[in-house]
DNA sequence: ATTGTCACTTGATAAAAGTCAATCGTGCTA
DNA sequence: TAGCACGATTGACTTTTATCAAGTGACAAT
């Protein structure tokens, strides 16, 4: 919860977890995370409360690592305090574009923008799987469930049809002028960003080797 | 400018600095800095293209460090490498602040509450000074210009005045019923975060001994 | 004194977003 | 199979915010 504070540093190996935070009766959502992430390493970092309160959005499993053993170890080794610097420097630049996204855009161009983005991190095909609850994508992009289904509506023009959770993009060039995609706001390139990622990605090989399924 | 690669890490000594970003014919303020502050330090440790662009609103004073020497630096050195982690981590809990303050206030809340910020961060007097124009402040806090001013006639009720730059905050109760600053949003306690702003203090008392005004 | 610039304000209007209420499906349970 | 719970959608309405246009006042240059 937010205001607690922070004995550990948490790192999700499989599951889903959304950060939110709230005031005076309103409540939104930061991000939604996927395996493998790091959370609330700033607050550990500093040692200091949590700005952002963490659930899970399915059945996870979490990583945790006493904050005083991350703090003494980067304080010994600069390598791995390298590492965590830029893992840090990585969550900052992604609430950058967060941000800009948030002020620059408004809600119908945010929804364009972030169907173009699952687009590219689901390989690229035409249809696509929303990863969450419409209501939970609602509050990630700063917007009522109401407003969103508006939104897709709107995005019909554009060539977007909305069937639960699958969505299909005909027309992308279409939908791409609309929501005019940018570099420095949106992470369509889904490459592993550090050493967490590419461990998920050999994880996920290694599951599937021993126990599929599992 | 946003967009381009980044080879100096930037600290502002002296003056005031605009932070801020653009998209399709808009564009927003996210921060204005105060020395010592540095600036687009998570783009140096990950030697990526920045995400914000920089200006200068008066005569500044700013050092350049290469990019190159701060990683070697953090590489070999673990206690800066762990100084340079406190400073991403604070300038990372500054921006979870900003998108919470954005995406859960109206623009006459955000106003509200950034007086009172001000007011602690001034001494607690009930007159302060707006340390920037209108149009700066209102792109700061996501407004219009033009909302800026209704919303500070909106605040009258709460006892706020506003006179060019100065505004009296009578009421200073009402106002913060209205406002309800919160520890995990706003940052009202104005104590040196690290180094660099105690060095900022030591600074200035030098500067105070030998040659007022230079 | 005049002119022009510029930041700011004000009013009218339009667009965007939130709220409230009702309805539609879907899936689950009794 | 009927009823229920819940998420999603739709429509009507209100609030919030942006945009456009005009006007004010301070200040500098001529």
């Amino acid at each position: 919860m937010e205001g607690d504070s922070v004995d550990f540093l948490y790192i999700l190996l499989e599951g889903s977890v959304e950060l939110g935070a709230g005031w005076k009766s309103r409540d939104t959502t930061l991000a939604v995370l996927r395996p493998v992430s790091t959370f609330i390493l700033a607050a550990v970092v500093l040692d200091a409360d949590a700005l952002m309160s963490a659930v899970t959005l399915e059945r996870s499993e979490i990583l945790m690592m006493p904050g005083e053993s991350l703090r003494r170890a980067m304080k010994e080794d600069a390598e791995f305090c390298f590492a965590v610097s830029e893992e840090l420097a990585g969550c900052y630049r992604g609430l950058v574009r967060s941000i800009k996204n948030q002020k620059l855009r408004d809600s119908t161009e945010r929804l364009a923008n972030y169907l173009l983005t699952q687009r590219a991190q689901q390989g690229g095909k035409t249809e696509i799987v929303l990863p969450h609850e419409k209501r939970v994508l609602a509050s990630l992009l700063g917007m009522s469930p109401e407003n969103l289904s508006r939104a897709f509506s709107k995005l019909q023009a554009q060539g977007v049809t909305v069937v639960g959770a699958q969505v299909r993009l005909d027309k992308t060039a279409a939908l791409e002028r609309f929501a005019r995609p940018s570099l420095l706001i949106d992470n369509h390139y889904a490459q592993p960003r550090n050493e967490l990622g590419k461990a998920y990605t050999e994880r996920q090989k290694g599951l599937l080797d021993r126990e599929p399924g599992g």
